[in-house]
DNA sequence: CCAAAGGTTCGATTTGCATCTTACCTCAGT
DNA sequence: ACTGAGGTAAGATGCAAATCGAACCTTTGG
């Protein structure tokens, strides 16, 4: 499977799939970590620690990076995920502040 | 049934139940079109033009309602929808920008 | 007073989503 | 070479959401 597999180009990003994406709290509180950290910052899936099984987290990210919300790279044995910060920063100005506003 | 049934105070409004409201493309539009009117714009339902059945439509509408989008009054015969567009703009800024700008 | 228009409620259907278990693959380290 | 960790894929399940038709209520306009 190449590894551009699923990543939407940016004048592909829905905002319908971005906000089906977001209304699940798990994904929110995915993004809402990314965008707290620096840009650019990598991370496996499962070092979120979501407590959901290993094949609903594959379920999450895939909802995540075919959103375009996410960026994910194979990196040896993971998986990692980037924010994609600027496409979403561009195409919807405030939308991280709001996530990144959220009192989980 | 009293009038204020089913609208959240400010401070019950829920980021999920809103990202949830706006997942579907019909409720988005209508919030889209309310947000492109001038403050305080009231329309009935019905007026619209979705292409659903009434009892779709209330389904609709309660769904944005009960999220704290908009604001339902009985006027007569009728039911007028309001945006809540200090709520939404306080609590979310930007979110009704990001919502005016999507190419339908 | 009657009829039509605007909404709501109920019950049914259908579809999609979140979730899990199981099985499998691949790389890293020993 | 084996094992374990990180992920994916497939299939099942349970639940919530979107949709509709039909029946009903209220108000406005003739």
């Amino acid at each position: 499977m190449p590894d551009e597999e699923g990543h939407p180009s940016r004048d592909e990003i829905e905002l319908g799939r971005v906000l089906a994406a977001l209304a699940d709290p798990l994904r929110r509180s995915v993004i809402r970590e990314l965008a707290a950290e620096p840009d650019g910052t990598a991370r496996t899936c499962s070092s979120f620690g979501l407590p959901v099984s290993k094949a609903t987290l594959t379920h999450h990210f895939r909802a995540l990076r075919e959103a375009g919300l996410i960026r994910q790279v194979d990196r040896g044995n993971s998986r990692m995920a980037t924010l994609r910060r600027d496409d979403v920063e561009t195409l919807f100005p405030g939308l991280l502040a709001i996530l990144r506003a959220e009192q989980p």
